[in-house]
DNA sequence: CTATATACTTGAAACGTTTAAAAATCTCCC
DNA sequence: GGGAGATTTTTAAACGTTTCAAGTATATAG
């Protein structure tokens, strides 16, 4: 193990001055500064980051808290926040709680004693009791991501989820559906929560009926807006389109009609919130409404590092950005003859 | 900011009561426990990782390298070493170097500073020399995982390449097929190069010529098999079935087919390795080559947290696993009417 | 009652850096 | 040659833990 100590030895210098070469070479003299670079070559000398972060009270890493690292959305997602904060010097500790948020709390737990410099949080559910204190008391900047929080005066950037989801039902609306399914994620998150809103104002603004029996909240997750689906399908009257809150519903939808012996767009349209990079690989390619992840990535960590050196005070504000709407094949006009599904027969 | 001194103090004992009581519970009376474990919750005191660190010289991190985060292989894998990191009680710090051997390099050097307790590395390219060196010279344990490396002894956990490939092309040849295409990863990676292998095996196991033409080496890019895709079915001669060696580059695959205007599997057959969750909705479903992501991800772990602690010793050796055959929907007998497709016209 | 073993507790020395302040050296001018 | 000022280098004190050796109290045996 070669250390600091080595290294001045070596070069015949102080250890003083070997870690000022290191940290500030414009400090120490052509000669010196020669020396110990040499020294630091041939014995590969590389500082310990734990004794560095001791001495600094500064780690020089970020926590990444995403819900689901299974979701293309928050793989994008992580790949941005990586990209940018390396630029910025950082590396990041990545944790996936799997949407469950007794993981995450857990999660942010280990942050909170590796004391990393800040934190990227894709919560996982309401804002719990244990989980709120736990980010209030930490004195380490928490920027929200993905998903907001209300109360606690942190950071945020998310879509404008009402907004997204009003756009793509009002895209459906506009193709001449009236019956539009709505696959929810739970309302306890506020992408749950604005997208149902947004697909609420939407059918009002064109006086359409908010049915409650054609929206299904579920998981974020494939299999329930399968089961969803299947259960939306097989009503006396079914939708003539669904709008699925994310990429992965979307999944589950697709799968279910297929499952169904329905067809897109014909049988039934379909349109979702998250563009990913195959939505044009499947059979049809999939409207969507695409969010500028890594615009997200990147703004979150700016205003992480603006809070972590102190550009940035005071209580922060959520910032909002724009959905685009990505037409391909999954919408058509509603078949005139649609026909309920016959009843279960197993 | 509150210290183990701090909990001493309230409690009424010495700091190394205090650390003995979170690290080792039962060699300090009941009693005395009892009083730290309030002052602690009082005070809310959480360790500092760094001091810890530097004084027990092993910071309860792992470093994990993936090549592409992008990739649902990776996602899975950085999903599995996660979890069970997690419960060996590590944290991982998640390194993406976008298949660039330089910000592979970059991510060890700070991995190398951080004292990870030990590396996983999906390597972006062959053994460069000043990898090797880096990897040689740390005395950090190292497990490669996916893409292996002779010479330096690594313990690393890799799919049966040869095998899985010649699995492949045989369920084509089975079908039929007997001018198969190939869009191979770059040979200098080992996925590449055994995959290249098994599928000549194959070819030639079943007396079919290996044609040098209908192999394209590309990047496992989505775009590189694109066009190379383009190319291969713009011969005189097309294949009638392509072999693609990962999951990206079927996905660019399916894509030029599509654009190309050929149907898949009437115009032409397709398998790859890699199945990933979508491959199923995919029309057609993707027949695949799946590879047992879960476990390599476990299997690696394991073999690191052996090295570390010490109960695993010497040069370490290669494991396999094995690969499995999902047959779905993209393979079909081929047509015997196949005609070249006309000469590009713009 | 003493000696000895046992069970807890603690003082103090690491761990490897950074950094303020002190010391040394150099520069330049009178 | 001396000294003010600037520049470079070094000394030494942190940073917050863990951990060993040493200490104290308590029980057990003789």
């Amino acid at each position: 193990m070669v250390t600091i100590r080595d290294v001045a030895k070596l070069a015949g210098v102080s250890v003083a001055t070997v870690s000022n070469t290191v940290n500030d070479p414009q400090r120490v003299s052509d000669e010196l500064r020669e020396r110990v670079l040499k020294a630091i070559n041939t014995l590969n000398y590389a500082p310990r980051a734990a004794a560095r972060s001791l001495r600094k009270q500064s780690s020089g890493l970020l926590g990444l808290i995403v819900a689901d690292i299974t979701n293309p959305f928050f793989t994008e997602l992580v790949q941005a926040v990586e990209a940018i904060a390396s630029q910025h010097g950082y590396s990041v500790l990545l944790c996936n709680s799997d949407e469950d948020p007794v993981r995450e709390e857990k999660h942010l737990q280990v942050l909170r004693s590796q004391w990393v410099d800040g934190i990227i949080l894709a919560t996982t559910g309401e804002a719990s009791l244990s989980r709120t204190s736990l980010l209030s008391q930490s004195r380490v900047p928490v920027v929200l991501v993905d998903r907001a929080f209300d109360g606690l005066g942190l950071d945020a950037v998310v879509l404008n989820n009402r907004l997204a989801a009003h756009q793509a039902t009002q895209h459906l609306i506009r193709r001449g559906h009236t019956r539009i399914g709505l696959l929810s994620g739970p309302t306890s998150v506020t992408t749950g929560a604005d997208r149902l809103a947004g697909y609420r104002e939407a059918l009002l603004a064109s006086q359409l009926r908010f049915e409650p029996g054609l929206v299904r909240e579920a998981g974020f997750r494939e299999q329930q807006a399968y089961d969803a689906t299947v259960e939306l399908m097989r009503l006396p009257q079914p939708p003539t389109a669904v709008f699925a809150a994310n990429n992965l519903m979307a999944i589950g939808m697709m799968r279910a009609l297929s499952d169904l012996g329905l067809r897109c767009p014909d049988d039934v349209s379909v349109i979702s919130i998250d563009d990913f990079a195959w939505a044009n690989v499947f059979r049809p390619k999939l409207t969507t409404i695409a969010q500028p992840v890594r615009e997200m990535g990147e703004m979150a960590v700016q205003l992480l590092t603006d809070r972590i050196s102190g550009g940035r005070t005071g209580t922060g504000k959520t910032h909002f950005l724009e959905s685009r709407l990505v037409i391909r094949e999954s919408c058509a006009a509603p078949l005139d003859t649609a026909q309920p599904l016959p009843a279960q027969s197993s």
